[in-house]
DNA sequence: TCTGGGGTCCTACCTCGG
DNA sequence: TCTGCCGAGGTAGGACCC
């Protein structure tokens, strides 16, 4: 391990939350529960007002429904998470080539790769500048644990929030990690949590005590081995700029079980064109194709099929999951059902053949418009909007009132709320019918106003209209209002 | 009371070929 | 030719993370 604090680890505080309250000024100060609407909808994120009444991420939706009735319930709108995402995650870069980004709203930062710091205290400068120039180009607040290691820093965040810092100095890990949880390390959640209790080890200071064999017994190999050294504030993991996408899958989960078998069968297919439209986009092909299914009481189960090389042709996805769905019991019902590709490339098996023929001088006859032509009608099998739906959160603007938010709907009303990020006041409340022409969904306006000379600012929330777009089908909530 | 979606990694077991 | 060993690869499930 260095022996210098020079890993910073960011985390967005109640990231969903926050942007949700910097665009509505009428949430501020309020209870915000993101996630999703429907049924079996959960918890993605809660600002701080919200936790005070016990909702958490992952927590069934009803269940902080009833927690925390007069809460504002919004679908994510991950077009303008992942907008802001990159500001932070650019002002990141400004300070070493080594950036790890572990979801929209958290990474680290090697900062002694990028000379940004050497030390204690430069550690300490750097890291509150990043906050400041985060609060200034989004207008939200982030939390940085500084440290030797990863693991460290990582906890050290965990300590700093809300909006705080917090540098572990190099010789105290020990002493401070002790009287700790085991679940505060990485890697021990509910399972590993009962299993550790259940052998007598409830600290970070037992775990180290037991002994590195007897967590191997108890926990495996690969995972003994692991949690004893974190246990011994050892954790000599790099910070990893680039890492291969090794799996690409969707899945949904239905508001009612499916229990017809033709149903369950086009949902296949459905999800089979999804996931090739994901890979595809990616750039990408592979050559093991599963099939989840989660049933009626929540036992999953996965079948998997390997092809003989890569695809990314829709027809043959959608074969290889036809063929796994039937080798599986589906009476009860289903609740979920999920495809996905792992085994990936770069080429397809078609790609070969294609290079092969050309070789041979015949690539006319392989590549060209077919292919493209098949992943459009693809792509329009899906997107047949059969009604106008607003989900709340949404952004919308009114011929008349302007720039708003759906606030709900339902029996053919939409109620919007007529605000943006820069309002002061919170803004009026109309109601209109849901087909009202005047009313059309837009883009997120910015958190921050854009300033004149100021380059990037934070013009991406608003302009980056492609990832809106391209991202809907898989940004879309299940669910409604 | 009811448990999302998209990933990664690990383990156990099985088969196959050298 | 038969048997055992071993590694690689496939398959299924579990745990964990955000």
């Amino acid at each position: 391990m260095r022996n210098a604090p020079t890993i910073l680890h960011l985390d967005m505080d109640a990231f969903y939350a926050s942007v949700e309250q910097a665009s509505k000024p009428s949430l501020r100060g309020k209870a915000v529960i993101v996630g999703g609407l429907g049924p079996r909808g959960v918890v993605a994120t809660a600002s701080y007002e919200a936790r005070v009444f016990g909702v958490h991420s992952a927590m069934p939706m009803a269940q902080a429904r009833r927690l925390a009735p007069n809460a504002a319930y919004l679908v994510p709108r991950f077009g303008i998470y992942r907008d802001i995402s990159e500001q932070v995650m650019a002002l990141l870069r400004e300070l070493s080539p080594l950036v790890e980004p572990l979801s929209l709203d958290e990474a680290f930062v090697d900062l002694e790769a990028g000379g940004a710091a050497w030390d204690d205290s430069s550690a300490r400068l750097v890291g509150a500048k990043l906050r400041g120039d985060i609060r200034a180009a989004t207008g939200l607040a982030g939390s940085v644990g500084l440290a030797a290691s990863k693991m460290l820093a990582k906890i050290a965040s965990e300590q700093a929030k809300p909006d705080g810092l917090v540098l572990i100095e190099p010789g105290t890990e020990r002493a401070m990690l002790g009287p700790m949880s085991v679940r505060t390390l990485p890697g021990v959640g509910p399972a590993t949590g009962d299993h550790l209790r259940r052998a007598g080890i409830h600290t970070v200071e037992e775990i180290a005590e037991a002994g590195e064999d007897e967590l191997v017994r108890l926990l495996g190999k690969a995972h003994g081995h692991a949690l004893y050294a974190m246990a011994l504030a050892h954790d000599e993991r790099p910070v990893v700029a680039e890492r291969e996408t090794k799996s690409v899958s969707v899945e949904d989960t239905y508001d009612v079980d499916i229990h017809d078998r033709v149903r369950v069968g086009l949902e296949v297919q459905r999800l089979a064109d999804r996931c090739v439209r994901r890979l595809r986009g990616a750039g990408l092909s592979g050559r093991t194709i599963v099939l989840k299914v989660r049933r009626y009481d929540f036992s999953t189960l996965t079948r998997s099929e390997t092809l003989r090389g890569p695809t990314d042709d829709p027809a043959v996805v959608r074969e290889a999951a036809a063929r796994l769905l039937e080798s599986v019991d589906t009476t009860g019902g289903v609740r979920l059902l999920g495809v996905g590709v792992s085994g990936l490339a770069d080429y397809t098996q078609e790609d070969l053949f294609a290079q092969a023929a050309g070789e041979l001088g015949e690539q006319q006859a392989v590549e060209g418009g077919e292919d493209g032509a098949d992943a459009v009608a693809v792509a329009r099998g899906e997107e047949t909007p059969s009604e106008r739906k607003w989900l709340a959160g949404q952004d919308v603007r009114h011929a008349e009132y302007g720039h708003g938010w759906v606030q709900g709907s339902g029996l053919g009303r939409v109620t919007v709320r007529f605000e943006t990020p820069g309002s002061t006041e919170p803004g009026r409340v109309r109601t209109f019918r849901v087909e009202d022409p005047g009313l059309e969904a837009v883009e997120p306006l910015p958190l921050v106003e854009e300033r004149p000379g100021r380059g990037g600012g934070s013009r991406g929330a608003a302009g980056s209209g492609g990832s809106a777009t391209s991202g809907a089908p898989d940004g879309a909530v299940v669910g409604g209002v």
